[in-house]
DNA sequence: ATAAAAACCGATTGCTGATCGGTTTTTTGT
DNA sequence: ACAAAAAACCGATCAGCAATCGGTTTTTAT
């Protein structure tokens, strides 16, 4: 096993996005932002959070009797990673699927995407060969 | 809803990777790949192929009796759409996501890869400014 | 000490993939 | 044409997981 099984429901990303939103908060806090969009008790969105925790998605420390839960990670390394669950279930490399998805991204990307992305291949480029001059 | 909502079990996918191997095959043919590594039975191996069907991954067609199998999609466009359904689910611009994905993958990249994924962006950008000269 | 707030616990529901055996339909060999 | 074999088809069960909740226990603050 390659032991990134990574999976997450909708009430879980919906709190995510709120905890990278605004940093930190306890249930309470968060039951109100959430329970707008969604017919939700304060019990369901505890599980949530708990089940973040336990994820390793969330860390939380205990403010006087109540947990605040804070982002374990950013949204893009979560992202990263659920690419990389999705991708690790196939045989060999993931390589060609990674290239794939971007390819298909790449056909509707813009200038400055294009930049970053060419910037990025550049510093990898970089690093390999100083790593071969050694 | 994005409506990509594109899920694949472990079965599935292992039939998916026979297929992609192979070019076709009928459901005992599959059972006969898949049975080594899988104490499996004939009719699980059929639902999954049907599952996959169904989903809009596999062509079929009936030779004499039997339904032959084939892949509709290539294996890149298939990884590429579970990675689309893993950012569908987030908000706002998946392209952070996938850009994240992507530089962590190409800190380990090779100079090929590398090379393969510059000619992509050039393409784009070519395509881009082609586009604004009209 | 007591009331309020939160954690904690367990139970239920719904969805989906995996799994199977039995029944019906189709094919094929004689 | 008919019987045997093969496959599709059907429905049922099981397991895992997210979502959901209410009730009980624990903790805190007054």
């Amino acid at each position: 096993m390659s032991e990134s099984a990574l999976n997450l429901g909708d009430l879980e990303i919906a709190v995510l996005e709120q905890l990278w939103a605004s940093g930190q908060m306890d249930a309470r806090a968060m039951h109100q932002r959430v329970c707008s969009s969604r017919r939700i008790s304060l019990s369901t969105v505890q599980s949530a959070l708990e089940r973040l925790y336990r994820k390793g998605l969330l860390v939380r420390e205990k403010v006087s009797h109540a947990y605040v839960y804070a982002p374990r990670l950013a949204r893009d390394e979560v992202m990263a990673r659920l690419v990389e669950a999705a991708l690790d279930r196939f045989d060999g490399r993931q390589a060609d699927g990674l290239l794939a998805a971007f390819a298909g991204y790449a056909e509707r990307a813009d200038e400055v995407t294009l930049d970053r992305l060419e910037r990025l291949i550049a510093a990898r480029k970089a690093a390999l060969s100083e790593r071969d001059d050694e």
